[in-house]
DNA sequence: ACTCACTTCTACAGATCGTAGAAAAGATGT
DNA sequence: ACATCTTTTCTACGATCTGTAGAAGTGAGT
């Protein structure tokens, strides 16, 4: 999966933080403390398009959506970063051992769940 | 976490395929069909040095060896991405949701071991 | 038709990465 | 000790990526 610019990413934040499309006018306002020029935003925006990270709609002020959810892509990046691995068994047994017993927790209860 | 590029990415995959610190002029051999020049190597190691991923003695011909293993530095990612979000919970759960039949039974064998 | 907002196109500077020559430093054979 | 060979470090350059935005194009309302 590409990765993201500092830029792109807070770009990415307002997007998924957003409960809806939003106009490129309105994450340039949410970004204002940077004070970038809307057609910066519409630049990120399009890189982000073409990354697969966002579509837009064709209405006329163009709604811009985040394609998968927040939760969704940082998933969807553990699986990758895990399936590049030849060893997964290694990896997840590094990656439960580094984690945090409320994340062990969490694992439990969601792998009971799937039951 | 620094990314890695393509060649630096080749280069760590080596470092974790040996069992042991190598020469600049090994990793060149095994990298052969690049025909990649000795100094580009060097330069290569030397660039993965200052991200942190590699080091190296100070025997005459200098041994460079990863810092972490290759299960180690995975697993790491993957707790970088989880802690970057605000709800672990939830991606978790999509990341559960999402895993395959044969991961999730390591997770489970993982998380009954740290009883 | 004019204007104004919105969109697309083009551009440019800084950083990163692949690539390696040039120069310096250390080892080796005689 | 000297000349040479290997190894290491320094410097550089082109390609790509990212932040940034001006210029040009398009559409909608008065």
């Amino acid at each position: 999966m590409a990765s993201l610019g500092e830029l792109e990413r807070a770009v990415m934040d307002r997007l998924w933080a957003a409960d809806g499309p939003v106009a490129a006018t309105v994450l340039r306002d949410e970004l204002a403390d940077r004070g970038l020029a809307l057609t910066t935003v519409h630049t990120v925006l399009t890189r982000l398009e073409s990354k697969g990270f966002v579509r837009h709609d064709d209405a006329r002020p163009r709604r811009f959506a985040a394609v998968a959810t927040r939760e969704e892509h940082a998933a969807e990046l553990m699986h990758e970063v895990l399936g590049q691995a030849a060893d997964r068994q290694a990896v997840l047994a590094r990656f439960i051992g580094s984690a945090t017993a409320g994340e062990a927790a969490m694992l439990r209860a969601l792998l009971a769940d799937s039951d």
